[in-house]
DNA sequence: TCCTTTTCTCGTCAGTACGACGATAACCGG
DNA sequence: CCGGTTATCGTCGTACTGACGAGAAAAGGA
């Protein structure tokens, strides 16, 4: 049997927390094509490799290992023709969420990882579209999941769970109602008798993640899409 | 740059209700590997197309044309290094739901295709996962979305649109409830003015798909899974 | 010490959606 | 006309929601 011969590649697509704004992990392009421009972190699948062991390769390589807490999952494969100059390439994209880790080192092959602001570059090849897709994801699963907590260290307050929401979503929530409902909501978080302190206002209690898979009821967004 | 060649194929998760019950599309495989096993439809992408454009050709060469009401979207992709003995082939899997349609003709290359309930028969490869995620992508969508309408002709009642969820989630809906949900949900069904007549009891109303994009408030099954 | 500011946490209340189920409407075949 | 069948509408108690008030517990300054 005769077929076409493909290139395969897994792009990632990481998330982060930054303050109150959603950034992603990007590198500059150290070779052709596109030399030189921003791009999401990737590479080729190795001959023996399987598309989830390249993706957790890759993200190691590019931050140091996806620590507690993170979270990796397959978002979707593109592969129009035209989209890279080399000839057929198929990439399979994968999205990850980490905590706000320091700073990610630079990697082997890139010239320089940083993390940046959603939306803030335009990006090479058809990175710009597998972004989106992965921010809408992102967006969507925070709804019907517990996966806001993969932006989270180990410990954390509500207060901080919030403010990923509100990231995220890029829209502010009333405090008092999502405190009620992620404390509510069973298997989401447990607390683990600690609180803060040190800053002003008075000290929040420590949770941990908890056991649940799928959020019931769920936390909705405002806009619903 | 020196990097490992795959075949790319995209393989095909055609749902539809057939009843009461939630048929897969099946081909039974003419030639090796696997050869007489049952297995997705599906087929290499072609060296100068597009994914989805090799999705929307196989499913037009298996049963003749995703007519109106059809729907057709990427699912995910599977590339374990020893799915296939001939090599390194990754596959896109798409995920189509149809209406019921008349049966489906014999493909070109595929000696036999049937309407098979789910989960009746073992198929080759990893198509048992793949037609499992299918299934799962299915069931969760139509919570969230009017995609039901897609497994209903042009114009179907409220009743043949319940009895989809009730195939498709393998459980049974209270019918006045249904009805109300699904006639107060902005934008998923519009009155055509027609009612059927025929059978016995009272005529049913007749219904078009609407133009929302999003089911809100959304119509959730027992489980929550 | 006392007061203000800040932040976290708990309550209240009306509006909405839900599941369970009763009641009525409109057709069929006898 | 009458029972059987299916579609449609209505009712009721419960649960969840968003808007917002109020108290609790810290830091910091007068």
């Amino acid at each position: 049997m005769n077929y076409p011969v493909f290139a395969v590649t897994v792009d990632l697509v990481v998330l982060t927390v930054r303050g109150d704004e959603l950034c992603v992990l990007l590198v500059r392009r150290g070779c052709e094509p596109h030399l030189g421009e921003w791009a999401l972190p990737g590479g080729f699948v190795l001959a023996d490799e399987d598309l989830a062991a390249a993706a957790r390769r890759e993200l190691a390589e590019e931050t140091g290992l996806a620590g507690p807490g993170g979270h990796l999952e397959q978002l979707a494969s593109y592969g129009a023709p035209e989209r890279d100059p080399r000839g057929r390439v198929v990439t399979v994209a994968y999205l990850a969420l980490l905590p706000d880790l320091p700073v990610p080192k630079a990697g082997t092959d890139a010239a320089e990882a940083e993390w940046r602001p959603v939306g803030e570059r335009r990006l090479a090849f058809d990175h710009d579209r597998i972004l989106a897709d992965g921010v809408e994801r992102a967006r969507s699963k925070l709804e019907y999941t517990p996966l806001a907590t993969a932006f989270c260290p180990p410990e954390f307050t509500i207060a901080a769970l919030r403010q990923v929401y509100e990231a995220v979503w890029g829209e502010t929530i009333d405090p008092r109602n999502f405190h009620r409902k992620a404390t509510t909501a069973p298997g989401f978080v447990s607390p683990t008798g600690d609180s803060t302190g040190g800053g002003p206002g008075r000290p929040a209690k420590l949770f941990r993640r908890g056991s649940a898979t799928l959020l019931n009821p769920p936390i909705l967004r405002r806009g619903g899409v």
